[in-house]
DNA sequence: CACATCTGTATTGCATGCAGTATTGCTTTT
DNA sequence: AAAAGCAATACTGCATGCAATACAGATGTG
């Protein structure tokens, strides 16, 4: 078995991400420690390493608070992330995409193809095309062989809707609608790729840049409609959600 | 007082910047904890936060390591400063920058003036314009208004050789050579602001990722150059240096 | 009735004890 | 003399005790 810390930190930021607690609330030592079922130190541990994620902030008083969230700051991280990916596929292209590479990508774009293909989206679609979404954008990143660009988007990530795959579950909801916007979504994936393959970084570039606005604007769109916190718990944590 | 994990963190970072410990070295809690005179308890938790800024690196067997580092790994983490800084200068272009953004700018284009239209540069010289420089960065950063962007920003600063100013004690040594390009530094930052001043969002990136090369640069001298290791300590950081 | 103060309770931060495990150095054998 | 095995040591990870502190509720006063 894991060490303890592992494994709070791990249960502990799924309860947050669940929404079990609400923006802004204290969160005790001694009642998570019970409900996880360790001992108060592992805690302590795990709550240093969400400070650090940038999940809980440390209260003034001592301990730590639910960190609350604007949707100006999940923007923001959207746009970080942006930033950052446009930055790796250009170094993909830039330095020639090996063909283990291409292949590996070619595979994500199949796998999209192959889903969007069928008339109608049920839930294991959904997961697959989840899946081979963070699969492409993980590629990319890895691809890119800058250490500390990988460290920069990982750490970025950890806040949540950052990650790539942080809005799509709210594409089963919007019926047709949303399965258009995911083909659109693929299709620059494949542009994407071109551009890596073809070595035209600066379009890659732009490219990985401007596919984050879907993700932008499906933030925009699940915070319109309270009925989508049932896909996506996390906007719990969003403190300007209707106002 | 701070507590004592702060105090602990603080004091060993600044121990592992000025390379007491060799690259690999294991770091073991008790010694520390004596030397720094508190019990192991803050020191693990020292740990935990040494390990998420990159300085350490958790060992398979169990405790941490001193992290190496190579100077690709240094040139990478300078890329993504370039590339970050990039986009919070083109932010500030974009927005707009008030007046008072505009004069704390020209406080520190002035302060770099000053200095530079001296003969020779005294110790005092030089750090004045360190403070400077990462006051001016600061500025950029803070002005872009992206909350996730600054937290990049800073977490990349955290690996060492990383930060605007990290290099720059090198200048000292190089003589004449070194101030003439600290001025050619000066005039960049002249550019940036300008390029801001009058909206150039794209002018503004692409000036702050090409001032970057600048740091990188220095890097590769002082890597080429033991002697550096004086100024700049956290070199012993670097295992490939010579090789 | 409102506000301040005081007391009891809960919680944090830190130190330390304990068990399990890796490591080191010595001894023994080939 | 080198290598393998074993014992002693040291260290980590976790649980828990303790003191200091913040918080809440009740009580007293203006």
């Amino acid at each position: 078995m894991a060490s303890q810390v592992a494994r709070v930190l791990v249960q502990l930021r799924d309860l947050i991400l669940k929404g079990e607690f609400a923006p802004g609330e204290r969160l005790a030592e001694i009642p998570i420690a019970l409900k996880l079922g360790s001992s108060r130190t592992p805690v302590r541990l795990a709550f240093s390493s969400l400070e650090q994620e940038g999940l809980v902030e440390p209260s003034p008083t001592g301990g730590y608070l639910i960190k609350r969230f604007t949707s100006q700051e999940i923007a923001d991280a959207i746009a970080v992330r942006g930033n950052l990916e446009g930055m790796a596929a250009r170094l993909v292209a830039e330095h020639g995409p090996t063909c283990e590479f291409l292949q590996l990508l070619q595979e994500c774009l199949d796998e999209g193809d192959r889903v969007l293909n069928k008339r109608s989206l049920d839930y294991d679609d959904s997961a697959s095309y989840i899946e081979m979404n963070d699969r492409f954008h993980q590629l990319i990143v890895e691809g890119a062989g800058n250490a500390a660009l990988a460290r920069a988007i990982d750490l970025n990530n950890r806040l949540p809707f950052a990650p790539p795959s942080a809005t799509l579950p709210m594409q089963q909801t919007s019926g047709e609608e949303g399965r258009e916007w995911l083909w659109h979504a693929h299709q620059q994936h494949h542009s994407l790729a071109q551009a890596m393959e073809r070595r035209e970084g600066t379009r890659a570039q732009w490219l990985a840049e401007e596919h984050v606005q879907i993700a932008r604007m499906n933030m925009v769109y699940a915070l319109e409609r309270p009925e989508t916190l049932r896909l996506i718990p996390a906007f719990k944590l969003v403190t300007d959600a209707v106002g």
